[in-house]
DNA sequence: CACCCCCCAGGTATAAATACCTAATACAAA
DNA sequence: TTTGTATTAGGTATTTATACCTGGGGGGTG
């Protein structure tokens, strides 16, 4: 079967890294280097003109940085695939290219081979981390994500569906008429959770439901 | 350059799947079975006894579960590569999971080539997940890892102030008394923070104030 | 069967929150 | 100086929420 080739563009401050990282991907068969830019504006504007299919770029950058680029990118032109190639593995560079709307995110001590692999992986829609950032990332979860409490377990379905339906604003009036109940039943149910979970108000079961895993940030 | 093979061990309940599944690995060249095991118990003193370099294992076995499994022999034999292989795509037995210590996670749908592509990535100490569960995980991470938020820029001190009172289930009569002000005043506050976060009552301004950061799950 | 728990629903009453107003003070920036 | 914003505070009215009470129906279990 017949492959085109993978057209990448390569966005970073330093002309020798360019140079390197072109060279590098010029070895690999069907990629094809179209392109390179040295700030974010540029890497957005060339993205729009020739339309790559995989763009690999850096977070420092001069006039938009990596991260802004990326979410216009992936607001513009949302087919393209977005590989971070940066020199740092911290928490926060990740989540916000992750939630720029980056694809794949590779260090740049990462070896020719891994690039390539993140090159064709991403090229799939698949996302890609190196090894190291994948560990950051589980570090991440295991680190900010608590799993649902038993307290969660004594709540009944009908009782999770309430309390979400009121920890996005829902009045105990709404929550009736969506679930087609009577609003003194939520009303009950209402009460049944405040005292399940010591709370006073409204406000004591939502602060419950985000601790507790109930209901999520975002 | 000679590699020895991958030494693999296979664990779930469904005898079935467990014949499907060695036969299938049996067709890969560098890898070999080592044994079989339909639960948890008998998976821990198996790998005891034999030191396979990977374990595939489902979660849902009988006397002791996959999850419990992991936690045991990523404890006694750590260089032990564990994969979770199993059918559902959920959040808890992913996290669940990781917190035990695998380090792969393939759903059961996945093919022939990803299987392979795991016990290979794996044997090298690298984590591998596959599309689904990468996806799940970087869903998670987004939903509950929060970014210093901008917004909260926006609050005046007195208002974050306001805010987290509110989040302790302070109603306006006892946020005035505390802060010694009118409740008029407090109610002023209120509805000015309702404006700015564009919540409809009490639990806009907590699932906001959790969702930015202005108050913390732990 | 009796028992318990969940779900449902109603009454009455008070407290709290919200929706509209208005307006004074203070302090910093244009 | 003028402008703006934060903070303070009040009035009036309606809607929601909460605290007490009551009861029936269904399903599972000892």
């Amino acid at each position: 079967m017949f492959k085109r080739s993978i057209r990448v563009m390569i966005a970073d401050d330093h002309h020798l890294f360019r140079n390197g990282l072109h060279d590098l991907l010029d070895q690999i068969r069907n990629i094809q280097v179209i392109g390179e830019a040295d700030n974010g504006q540029e890497l957005v504007r060339r993205t729009m003109e020739t339309s790559p299919d995989i763009i690999l770029t850096d977070i420092h950058m001069p006039l938009m940085d990596g991260i802004a680029a990326t979410r216009e990118i992936a607001r513009r032109k949302p087919d393209t695939g977005i590989i971070v190639l940066t020199a740092f593995n911290k928490e926060e560079p990740i989540l916000r290219m992750l939630d720029a709307g980056a694809l794949g995110y590779v260090l740049k001590s990462a070896d020719n081979e891994e690039i390539a692999e993140a090159i064709q992986t991403v090229s799939q829609r698949k996302p890609y981390f190196c090894r190291e950032v994948t560990e950051k990332l589980t570090e991440i979860v295991s680190k900010n994500y608590q799993l649902p409490p038993d307290a969660d377990l004594c709540f009944s379905e009908r009782e999770k569906e309430i309390i979400r339906l009121i920890c996005r604003e829902f009045t105990s009036k709404e929550i009736a008429y969506s679930l087609n109940l009577s609003k003194r039943t939520v009303e009950g149910h209402r009460t049944r959770i405040m005292d399940k979970v010591g709370a006073k108000s409204i406000a004591g079961i939502i602060t419950y439901a985000f601790r507790s895993g109930i209901c999520y940030r975002k």
